[in-house]
DNA sequence: TCTGATTAGTTTCAAGTGCAACTAATTAGA
DNA sequence: TCTAATTAGTTGCACTTGAAACTAATCAGA
């Protein structure tokens, strides 16, 4: 078996799981949290379903996650007021102080990964792996629905 | 933020492994073993470490797959006469039967994948994700040499 | 208006994963 | 040859994740 795109989308995404926990070590957050953290940083009032659907993960583990970050103190919820089964997220000030290193940790993970690549092929790249995510979800709706 | 790599092949990690999942649920072996069995069938007599490298996944996880593989009856171990720390990895019977149907389960996930995309864009891509998962890989040794 | 369906979020359970510390076997160097 | 270092594999722990069953709030249709 020749290398295949299943094979190293997966790779690639366990060993930047280890990057990112190496570079967070002392970050008092587990490592799946910090995605999360960065995209409430950069969407402030974003609810946990468009979390979950920015992120393509099931809404169980972004319970999961939020409910550790406010734990920790880095954001906090509010319930929207005209509907009141949806939790907004915002930074907390102690979010706020570790933003810019939690951004600047995103950012070298981009230069990591894109070394040695034109700037031609990452785009390529990103639009077919959009068109292989898209392919993935549509399968997965036909066989369920829901989640 | 616009999608970018790590996100995207995060998300097509996830999603692959639900969509296998799905495919694979009366096989009575769990989401991550998969993978190993599948090598292991096209590989007969492979040791865990190279399973391990293979798949660019930790050691102690191969263990754990493979403990479980063999207790489910599918592979079984033979210790390695010329260097006795190495396990060498056969399929039993029963992993034979259940072969082709693992294998033509990977065969559907590589179509799902690649639909709607050309030979020549999926093989600068898997070219592109191989010199990712490189640069990913080479980040990481930098910091720990070992495991 | 009221009842049933839908929706956002939670919780429990089972499973995969990495790290660190461990054992057993082998190799390298004094 | 003998001791220290290396190497393959194991185990315990902590953490992430998805599925399924649940609650609370809202919506849709009779």
């Amino acid at each position: 078996m020749a290398d295949n795109i299943n094979k190293l989308t997966a790779a690639i995404h366990r060993n930047l799981q280890i990057t990112l926990n190496n570079k967070l070590k002392d970050f008092s957050i587990g490592s799946g949290q910090h995605d999360f953290f960065y995209v409430i940083s950069l969407h402030e009032g974003i609810t946990q379903k468009e979390l979950s659907e920015w992120l393509y993960i099931g809404k169980s583990t972004t319970a999961k996650a939020v409910k550790n970050l406010v734990a920790h103190g880095y954001i906090r919820k509010e319930k929207d007021e005209r509907d009141k089964r949806y939790d907004r997220l915002y930074l907390t000030d102690e979010g706020r102080q570790n933003s810019a290193r939690i951004h600047e940790t995103f950012k070298g993970i981009v230069e990591i990964t894109t070394k040695h690549l034109s700037q031609s092929e990452i785009e390529q790249t990103i639009d077919v792996l959009r068109t292989i995510l898209n392919n993935v979800l549509a399968e997965n709706k036909e066989i369920n629905a829901d989640q």
